[in-house]
DNA sequence: AAAAGTCTCAACCGCCATTGC
DNA sequence: CGCAATGGCGGTTGAGACTTT
């Protein structure tokens, strides 16, 4: 974490030759922002800085929008689908944080980047330590080659807060890069198959319980009312639910996070003030346009290019 | 209890693409 | 076409939290 502190930088332009803030966000300037993105949406960015009354940069809002006051997001530790998930998209995508955080609705690519580079990638070079004299390169950015992998034989990643486990097909480093459609068709088989979208003909997945996208789960408990999906990957979106905006939002405060302030921000009630429905066939209608223009993007953002990817799938499987 | 080491994650940097003039 | 402004992205940094010694 930064401090806070006053500087400008040849991004930092300010027609005003202001100095701009950079560092850490104060309470005080998260409701600003905040507060000017619920009355008037999404614009220029530098205009969002200048009018908002913020001695930051557009860039800076941007992120911080993105990255952490958007409504939508989802708090909290990974659940193992959306684990899962990263490493099954990291090895179709590669880096491609935020192509696989518009997979992950609520997520960021930011957050996604951070996990796999903390805690995946930690996990698989020990896994690949422990199962292979010589190691291959992790951070390569190049899908398909973050696994040490043998031909022939098996690992299992045991996860260490549930019981299933994922079998990784082994090749060999030594030659030429891995079989692509070998490891992609083992990773996507390893995963549970529930775990995969399905879609409707509506752009919408089938069993969903909220308006955006969502996975169905035989084999986790999918809790419906009152808080996100407990194994679930997009639970914490359920803004559109009428009359439970709020206890959504609470939800989604973690005490251990460092959202210390998120309630004092009123992002509650100031959403809570805008009508959202849910209507039947499970498309969102809000009597407010700011709200509207709001969530756009976010369910843009929450929206599969499934064909694209399963294309991407198929050429790996069968190439 | 304190120092050292490690981890987490918010935020910045720099690059590239796009857009508008 | 060239330039500047802006948006978006991935890589990196570093402060604070946490854990270990």
């Amino acid at each position: 974490m930064r401090k806070p502190e006053i500087c400008s930088t040849k991004n930092n332009i300010n027609i005003n030759k202001k100095k701009l803030r950079k560092g850490l966000w104060s309470p005080e300037e998260d409701e600003k922002l905040m507060n000017y993105m619920v009355r008037n949406g999404q614009g220029c960015w530098s205009d969002v800085a200048r009018n908002a009354g913020l001695e930051r940069c557009g860039k800076s809002c941007r992120l911080r929008w993105i990255n952490y006051l958007r409504p939508d997001l989802k708090r909290g530790a990974f659940s193992t689908q959306e684990e899962e998930l990263i490493i099954h998209f990291h090895s179709l995508l590669g880096n491609r944080w935020s192509q696989i955080a518009a997979r992950l609705p609520g997520r960021t690519d930011n957050e996604i980047k951070n996990f796999w580079n903390s805690t995946i990638k930690k996990r698989l070079k020990n896994l690949s330590s422990s199962t292979s004299p010589n190691p291959s390169d992790e951070s390569s950015p190049e899908p398909n080659k973050d696994f040490n992998i043998q031909q022939g034989s098996y690992i299992s990643i045991q996860h260490a807060n549930y019981n299933s486990y994922m079998s990784m097909p082994m090749f060999t480093s030594s030659s030429t890069s891995p079989s692509p459609s070998i490891l992609q068709n083992t990773i996507f088989n390893t995963m549970n198959i529930d775990t995969l979208p399905v879609m409707d003909h509506s752009g919408y997945f089938n069993n969903t319980v909220t308006t955006m996208p969502c996975f169905s789960s035989q084999n986790h408990e999918v809790e419906i009312k009152g808080s996100y999906l407990e194994n679930g990957v997009f639970g914490s979106v359920n803004i559109g639910v009428e009359g439970d905006m709020e206890n959504k939002c609470n939800i989604e405060t973690n005490p251990n996070h460092s959202d210390y302030y998120f309630d004092d921000i009123k992002i509650n009630n100031m959403l809570s003030n805008c009508n959202i429905i849910e209507s039947n066939n499970n498309k969102i209608e809000s009597r407010g346009e700011v709200v509207e223009n709001l969530f756009q993007e976010q369910f843009n953002l929450g929206e599969w290019d499934f064909e694209e990817l399963m294309k991407d799938v198929s050429s790996f499987l069968f190439s």
